[in-house]
DNA sequence: TTTTTTGTTGATTGACGAGTCAATAAACTT
DNA sequence: AAGTTTATTGACTCGTCAATCAACAAAAAA
């Protein structure tokens, strides 16, 4: 019953199930055959699509970055001042779709990853490049030559709200973890203006 | 060529061996062969005196939470000020011993075992506790009814200053860390005071 | 209609690794 | 001296899993 085009349908499956999967379990000890059985397919025809079970990461972790990448210039393009560019930058990031168990889960592995497979490597320098210049063009107005540091401090800040949501337990706290950034923007600003 | 009272030397040893190990490679594959290896003996032997992989790893992680105790408790000693106690913290959250490559990839992994090791959870759950109430002591007469907020929001930060040297090369920069998290501080205690 | 391309899987291979065991040996105990 | 405890390892078991293969089915192209 082989319906022809099925290549992205099921590539998309594969990734979405192995962020399920890397989420749930909480590590890359996911096997090929469970990322496949939640998809839906054999994990031959997985191996058959992606050829390696490091591509089928590399392609997951790709896709939460695209994710993220299209909510900031969402949430960028109706931002008007520079205060808000940078708000929207942290709503993007504590958007419901990124700030969620699964895909903390699976970002907090992808950081593992990155310490020994290059790519993974590459692919979260390009999220910090891209973090870090998206704040920084709302920063310059804002916090002059502090800029550069405001935005490493809100960066590492950033992540380091996801990694503690880790541990929590019930579902992450979107409004809080704005707050706490919030507060630390305000505070770092304030110095200046 | 059995000497007595071997326990306590080689346990420590494969504490050790496993930490190297675990922050050379960046990840928790890591054989117990490679680990008994390293640590000089047979896995048989390494088998034999922690029963299995897991509490290996969680030996590995009371040690690298042990030396920061220490080094948290040793320096808090010497502090005066309540902005001496927090500093003192900071200080010791970024000392050479645990602001180190092998110590920050074991304790990114560390977290990613705590997702699916109860055992782990509870000792990472105890160690941000300790940290909490630590960094609260000093805050409470530096920033009154915020101290709570300032302290949640200084314990992210350091855990994602950790984070973010895991991608960067290089030794890492004690000094620039201190420093961004002592501007945090700075800025937030500045609205109250 | 034959052939080729695309989709699909059950079965198999081959490697690797955690944990066990039997055996050996040195030290302590009685 | 005989027995017990501690140290130590090579060899082995047993399971798991990534990756491959052979085979089958259906659509498209020739």
């Amino acid at each position: 019953m082989p319906k022809l085009g099925m290549e992205p349908i099921r590539k998309e499956a594969l990734v979405k199930a192995t962020i399920v999967e890397i989420g749930r379990t909480g590590s890359l000890d996911v096997t090929v055959s469970q990322i496949a059985k939640r998809a839906g397919m054999s994990s031959a025809l997985a191996h058959h699509y992606f050829g390696s079970k490091e591509e089928m990461f590399l392609a997951a972790m790709r896709h939460v970055m695209t994710i993220y990448g299209a909510e900031v210039r969402g949430a960028l393009c109706l931002a008007q001042t520079p205060m808000e560019r940078v708000e929207a930058v942290l709503a993007a990031s504590f958007s419901p779709a990124n700030f969620r168990r699964e895909a903390i889960g699976a970002w907090l592995n992808f950081w593992v990853l990155a310490q020994s497979a290059p790519q993974a490597r590459r692919l979260l320098a390009v999220y910090q490049r891209r973090l870090r210049s998206n704040l920084l063009a709302g920063l310059r107005p804002l916090a002059g030559s502090r800029a550069e540091s405001v935005a490493a401090g809100l960066g590492a800040l950033i992540d380091g709200l996801y990694l503690r949501e880790v541990l929590k337990s019930g579902p992450p706290d979107r409004t809080a973890a704005v707050g706490m950034a919030m507060d630390y923007l305000r505070a770092q600003v304030r110095l200046v203006g």
